[in-house]
DNA sequence: CGATGTGAACGCGTTCACAGCG
DNA sequence: CGCTGTGAACGCGTTCACATCG
């Protein structure tokens, strides 16, 4: 197989909400100037992203929509329920809870922890906030392998030494600060202040050269 | 002065946060060797990002710390206070108040929406939750041109048009779903499920070609 | 001498154009 | 004939290497 780039595996992730929609609809059959359309890239690109796995279209007609949906689902590794760690039991994790496309796709938050001891025994949409002290445990005990970190920047780089010698392979991290892992740890950081800050970028210079 | 890529301004703002840092260390002096240590990328890749907008740095010894981050203030637009209005008063916008640095780069929510009539009028982090029908008059009264889209994502395009169509020029988006706006306009859309996605694949495939 | 600033080389993802197949 | 699958061309961001200057 040859190598798939990162960018790559993000539209996968959008053509299958797209498919799924369609399903939804009723609709059976796509091609890729449509898939494009909706997803905002072109044709070209979509079939390209497609070979990279497979030839799952019929020409002359386009993609069945189930058929394409479901071997998405397959080459994201979508196919199996995966247990989540959430360390740090703010209101980023809470959001993420509710947040209904998480529990569709087959993860599950089965163990939340936090470092207050305020907080340690409460309820927690269901589940009960763990220790701290008991992270290594319960994570290699569940077997759990992706862990979300919504801790304070200052914080983030110890729990995350102690999710990776737990058995964590898979990191989605909101503090905003750059973590160090070993090669075979991915890390995907959301950063919130990036992101505004890049609108703020483009506002300004849209206003400067607008006022120029 | 020469195109910018969308990486570099991600990359400026990483800067930024590793400035200010330095800064309440004390640190006077920063290599491009050092910054991109921190920010985990190349000393060239750093050179060639600042050296876009100016040529701040001293031969032989590095960037001032202090002058560079307020160079890096003025070009990202943060020297200014940037009123944002919050659609969809729930535990997105919530993390995202909660968030320290939010504030700290001037970004302050001035006003936050819902289509929930529960809600409206409710008491939300020393703000009131107005209705959705005020959305258009009290955008434009109060010189609002960034906005917090977090509602699902059937409700964003229509929220987004109304944004829009009231002043609105730069959206960060927390819907799953693609927005459809002018070329006027910048979206940052972040797809929590869709980087989770992206550590299945990358979990997934680690476990085959270690199986296999 | 040391670290910056930058033109040139490079690698890689995207786009193009068309052959291939239902 | 229509739309997919794909090698080739292209554009662009990153990396290299070194001239430049405090």
């Amino acid at each position: 197989m040859k190598k798939v780039s990162e960018p790559t595996i993000g539209r996968l992730s959008l053509y299958l909400r797209l498919l799924m929609e369609l399903a939804a609809s009723g609709v059976k059959t796509v091609s890729s100037e449509d898939l494009a359309a909706r997803s905002g890239t072109t044709a070209a690109q979509v079939r390209k992203d497609l070979s990279l796995f497979g030839t799952f279209g019929k020409r002359g007609l386009g993609y069945g929509v189930s058929e394409l949906e479901s071997r998405l689902r397959g080459i994201l590794g979508l196919g199996q329920r995966w247990p989540v760690a959430l360390v740090g039991a703010g209101r980023i994790g809470s959001a993420l809870f509710g947040y209904e496309n998480f529990r569709r796709q087959g993860f599950y938050i089965e163990a939340v922890f936090d470092a207050d001891p305020a907080k340690i025994g409460e309820g927690w949409n269901g589940l009960v906030v763990e220790s701290d002290d008991e992270l290594e445990r319960i994570v290699s005990d569940r077997g759990i392998e992706i862990a979300v970190i919504a801790v304070p920047a200052a914080a983030a780089q110890k729990v995350v030494d102690r999710l990776v010698s737990s058995g964590v392979r898979g990191i989605l991290n909101f503090a905003p600060t750059r973590l160090e892992v070993p090669e075979s740890v991915e890390v995907k950081t959301v950063d919130m202040a990036m992101e505004m800050e890049g609108l703020s970028y483009a506002l300004t210079r849209a206003r400067e050269s607008g006022a120029a």
